[in-house]
Parts: structure tokens; C-alpha cells; sequence
DNA sequence: AACTATTTATAAGA
DNA sequence: TTCTTATAAATAGTT
């Protein structure tokens, strides 16, 4: 009997024209760039980070491993190794202020997104309820408020990263 | 005759317990997380960030796609698009010193963070010409300043992303 | 969402 | 490390 189709075809590395083909790859490939990226980090003990955004950018897609609880549940547990020591402890102290004070600036920066978003959502109800509507700026309006969003999960993992560091010296 | 070996097994999903194959599976697998990443913003013409740790944390290999050279490219070939309307003007000059006010900020961060690194590499060359050597300390030591060095691609990218949403309402 | 022929990735071995 | 090869895994096109 005759094969039904010819299987996997090759592609040419370009962007896909046809909308649905674009979004079903998308859909297919995008979780195996995550596990991908986790079967590294498992298999080589690796800290990996990756992030994706959606096609039409309304969405952003973060992949950390291991994960923050992960991070945080190995350095308790290993509170009890004596490896160190006073010497090391000057050390410490020494980081400790500087990394919170980075810390700090972050956490300022993600409460300055929160605001803006604040701002922008109220212009662009205040826009929809006074003024007729043009569809063409409303890409832009929402452009705005759409890429601070997509910041958040980045500056999340950036932020993420010193935490640990102050755990690790903690 | 009989086959040479059995070809590619398949493998658990845990720790590499051989150095010298953990080595050679991330060797093997890292560019191939950033393959399939750089696929997946080509064929869908999304943005892609990766961040990798090396498994004994000395380095961190990142990626990002399209590339800012790319996405500045992009965005003064389309200087000439007379998509931006007035209104649209008007938003722009609404974002841009708040988004400018976020790039100034992660800037600091970066020149904070290169300042104590210097302090750190001073404070190690001190340590190391005025005391006895402790071998033990020696990690702790340069624990902080790789630490340092590893947020520095990440801090990058995420000021990048910051910069092209600058370009971008520009 | 499920299927399947093929391409791609890769674990072992050399 | 680099190459080889058998097999596992991913996936493009179809249903």
C-alpha cells in the first residue's frame, strides 16, 4: 500500500509567511527549547535561564533551572557544612551590604514597572472613554504597556540571581 | 558481522556522575539549546534569550536573538514608515523619559557592579601579598567576584531589552 | 490533537 | 578532542 505523506520535511531556516503554520511551530517547538534547556541543567548540574516571547508579543515565556525553591532548598540544607570559615566570614560581610543595596535597586525598579503599567492603563482607559476611536493608535498604546510586562519576568530572573547570591553568602 | 557498538542509548535523567562525560555532554548539548533557540526566533521571528552557567560556574555563555545589531538595523531601515501618527507622537513622549529614567538606573547598576569588582580584585591582591595562604579562603574569595561577573551578560541583556524598547518608541 | 516518515540530536565507541 | 554510527528524539506535513 502507498505511505499516506512524506513525513518530516526539511525547512529553510526563514521566518514562516503562513500565520497558522507559524503559530502551530511556535506551539510544537517552544517547550522543547525549554527541555532542552532543562535536560542541561539536569544532566551537567547547570544553572540555565531562557526566555521567549510570544509571536505577537503579548506573552512572555521563562524558564529557569534549577528553580529558585530548588536554589533556596539546597542552600539550607547545606547551612551545616562547616567549610566556612572566620576568615571567609570578613568576606561575607564585607559583600552582604553591597548585594542587598543591589537588591534593593531592583526591587525599586520592578515597583517603578508596577507604577507605569498603573499609568498607562489609566491614559488608555481615559483615551477609550474620551476620544473617538482610531484603531491605528491603539497598537501603540498598547505597545507600551505591553513590553513593560514583558520586562517583569526578565528583571523577576535577573533579581532572582542576586537573591541567590545573598543566600549563598548568607 | 557483527555491529561495532549499539549507537546512542537511551540515557536517565540525572546528573553526569563522570566528570569528564558531564564535560563532554555540555560541551555537546550547550550549542545545541542555542540552536534550537535561534531556530525558533527565525522560523517565528520572536525574541530569544538564553543563559547558560559553565558546570564549574567560571563562565557564562548567553544568547540573544534577533541580535541587537539586528533589531537596530530593523528599526532604522523602518525610520522611514509613516505608520507613527501624531497621537501616537504623544504617548512616545509620554514613555520615553520614564523608560529612559529605567535604562539610566540599570546603567548605575552596571557601573556599581564594576566598581565593586575592582574593590573585590584589591581586596585579593591584598590578602594574598599581607597573609599566610589559606587554600580554603582562595574559593570563598573568588566566589564573590565570578558571582559578579556572572550577573554582568545577564544585566546586559536585560538592559538591552530596555534600550530596543527605547529605539523602538523613538 | 494525533499520526508517521524523515530529519536532527546525541550516547557510545574508536 | 574529533569523528563515526546506531539509535533516540524532534518535527513538518497530513488527517
Amino acid at each position: 500500500m502507498p505511505r499516506k505523506f512524506a513525513g518530516r520535511q526539511k525547512v529553510q531556516m526563514e521566518r514562516i509567511a503562513k500565520q497558522s503554520n507559524l503559530s502551530a511551530c511556535f506551539s510544537k517547538r517552544r517547550p522543547n527549547v525549554f527541555k532542552k534547556a532543562s535536560e542541561l541543567s539536569i544532566l551537567c548540574g547547570v544553572d540555565v535561564a531562557v526566555i521567549v516571547f510570544s509571536p505577537n508579543k503579548e506573552r512572555v515565556y521563562s524558564f529557569r533551572a534549577p528553580s529558585v525553591e530548588a536554589v533556596l532548598h539546597r542552600c539550607l540544607g547545606q547551612n551545616h557544612d562547616a567549610t566556612t570559615s572566620s576568615t571567609s566570614v570578613r568576606m561575607e560581610e564585607l559583600h552582604k551590604p553591597k548585594i542587598e543595596h543591589l537588591t534593593n535597586k531592583l526591587t525599586n525598579l520592578l515597583a517603578q514597572l508596577e507604577s507605569k503599567k498603573k499609568v498607562c492603563e489609566q491614559l488608555k482607559m481615559t483615551r477609550k472613554e474620551n476620544q473617538e476611536k482610531k484603531w491605528w493608535t491603539a497598537p501603540i498604546e498598547n505597545l507600551g504597556l505591553e513590553e513593560l510586562e514583558q520586562l517583569k519576568p526578565i528583571m523577576s530572573i535577573l533579581k532572582d540571581e542576586i537573591d541567590q547570591r545573598l543566600i549563598a553568602l548568607a
